[in-house]
DNA sequence: ACTAAGGCTGAATCACAAG
DNA sequence: ACTTGTGATTCAGCCTTAG
């Protein structure tokens, strides 16, 4: 595990492989001055745990009188809302220079601190795609009957500019994961605990809020591909790059605290990466190769002047030598005439048209599929 | 049902019993302008529904071309987050004058806006108390399939200040609700649908944004007591005012579409309230009437001289004429003791301390009981 | 060996009244 | 506004110890 320091990267900035100095390590130091280290648009997904600016008052007895073991740890302190709020800005700008354009980031809080987060997002030009909610199954529970039970926390998932329409989204493995129906908004892990959770010599938990890797797989499954670099500026003990490694990601992460770093570090030496070939997801159609409705044409799958009907023989259109329909005199695209024949704004003509070739009356989407897999066959 | 212009409201002002011109009402107007004719602390609990700013860019298909009937009413437009900003701060300062200091404030919302709800919230020093959120059995699906089905939506419970910590949280009724364990911080409802959703003579349904009943039961139960007011400043059609009215608590809305008004009224109507006695809610032991260690020794329950002893029986003391304990030479209360026995800052002695009388080896506690029983059965 | 019972703990903005 | 005394209050999961 390579550990390096702020300084040391802005040294390497014009080294040839600058790249080398800082993938898959820890930089030791501040967020912001590492983050200004790193070149700009050079990562593909942002994990972050920031502090949560608890504001905890007195301590909390359990009902047995055992103290409950707060997060006081001197990174949650926070004089007032707006110095939380500078310190937020500060590291969302800074983290937004090194993303690239279609990158996308996460971030994760409670209700002390989420909203703050998500109005700087705002704010900043991110644009929010979902909230996601860690529903916990074993949450603390509420120790003096005041209020409801605190059993989830939020994350926000946000491009980095409203009109970034490329960022990864691996909705069918998604939807694969989830039993064949789309991942919804609201997920349900446990917290970490038992083995997974990191102690040191003394049996004490060597961070506060160390996440379970249960919740970053399904992140980075959710919005990243195999090799894509995966920042984390609040590293902690290395949750992000623990299951950035094993899923074939790369990652960063910055870290400040010596102890914390070293558990990250041996952490993830420990950690075996999947075999590439099980890193290959579901893809949808959108991942496959776009196949013009000419190219058919030129291929032979389809003939100039062939009839193409609606599934239902209502209506007929013949197909022309530029790719275009024929309907009554008029001419239009598969999808656009299939949109004006039904009187509707849109239409796939790809589902919406059938050809009586040999094997039956079929949809032209039949016959982009043999294409295909020609192709890939080619290939 | 009584429909009020905020302009009759404030030439009310003076006479004698004004809160019988919006007590159970629905005040026709700007939500600003009616909050600032209602009389100051005049309101236990406020829910609100704001406009949630959704940012639709154009219209939103199906993949079968149906358009989606979205929510693009006039009054859910707001140019920019500034802009919304500016009127979540107007009608949250307004909601606050009318709101007793003890009072809690509910507002639900989704990403769109709930993060810059909450952090005007917070600015304005209201406290938070929980996010609670809404799963939603049955989602509107992501067509696109671009991003994760958005499946839930946020509300925020608040406290007027920090440190008001006299509001209602019926937290044994909740807990009894929920299978004997703490209600937690996610609900699951199905949205409205079916014969819940108010629906004109043409079929299309009234509001954009009914909210399910069953939700409002649950925030009423759980926030306010039988004949609490409670503010709706976004009335719509009156799911609150429905709720409240069936579970014995007082209304006011505030709505400016005729429309919506109109739909409320006559819903409201048709609500019969729960009989009294089924609006009794399970209360805590810090209901129970507070009763001295004194009394039970007064009335013979307990003698001076009488041993007690934990549970275990690893500690002893006796009992003298005041009622306070002995334990080797110390004396102090059967709280008191018990803690110093246990070194602990706080002990409950009702339950730790044991005493062995003829029907057995029993917590004091339960000669409380018997006496309160029949202090109650003299009343 | 295995089962049962009990202990410990987790991002927590955690009481209320009387004097 | 402050201190003091009473006494109300916990779920799920893992781990250790007892049987």
């Amino acid at each position: 595990m390579r550990i390096v320091s702020a300084a040391e990267l802005r040294r390497s900035k014009s080294s040839a492989d600058q790249s080398a100095t800082w993938l898959n390590s820890i930089i030791k130091g501040d967020c912001v001055a590492a983050l200004e280290a790193l070149p700009a648009n050079s990562v593909d997904t942002v994990f972050a745990d920031p502090p949560y600016n608890l504001q905890l008052g007195g301590d909390l007895s359990r009902p047995d009188q055992s103290k409950v073991d707060a997060c006081d740890d001197h990174w949650d302190q926070f004089d007032t809302f707006k110095a939380y709020d500078d310190f937020t800005r500060a590291w969302l700008l800074a983290v937004r220079r090194v993303l690239k354009p279609n990158g996308t980031i996460w971030v994760i809080g409670s209700y002390h601190n989420i909203f703050r987060v998500g109005t700087i997002l705002q704010d900043m030009q991110f644009w929010i795609l979902n909230d996601i909610v860690w529903r916990k199954t074993n949450p603390m529970p509420n120790f003096r009957g005041r209020r409801f039970t605190n059993a989830h926390e939020t994350m926000i998932w946000a491009s980095r500019d409203q009109d970034a329409k490329q960022y990864t989204f691996n909705y069918d493995a998604m939807k694969m994961a989830n039993d064949d129906v789309q991942m919804r908004s609201d997920w349900v892990f446990p917290i970490c605990n038992g083995g997974e959770r990191l102690r040191g010599a003394d049996g004490k938990k060597v961070h506060p809020t160390q996440k379970p890797e249960a919740l970053l797989h399904r992140v980075l499954l959710s919005s990243t591909q195999p090799g894509d670099v995966v920042l984390d500026p609040f590293f902690g003990t290395g949750t992000t790059g623990a299951v950035a490694k094993r899923l074939g990601r790369h990652f960063v992460g910055i870290e400040r605290e010596q102890d914390y770093i070293d558990a990250a570090s041996a952490r993830i030496e420990g950690i075996r990466p999947e075999p590439i070939a099980q890193l290959v997801v579901t893809e949808g159609k959108k991942a496959l190769p776009r196949v013009a409705f000419g190219a058919l044409i030129e291929t032979g799958y389809i003939a100039v002047g062939d009839v193409l009907q609606d599934s239902k023989k209502r209506w007929q259109a013949t197909v022309r030598l530029d790719g275009s329909l024929d309907c009554n005199g008029e001419t239009a695209s598969i999808h656009r005439m299939g949109a004006k024949v039904q009187e509707l704004d849109a239409c796939n003509g790809w589902t919406f048209w059938h050809v009586d070739k040999g094997d039956g009356f079929l949809p032209i989407d039949d016959l982009r599929r043999q294409y295909r897999e020609k192709l890939g066959a080619a290939a």
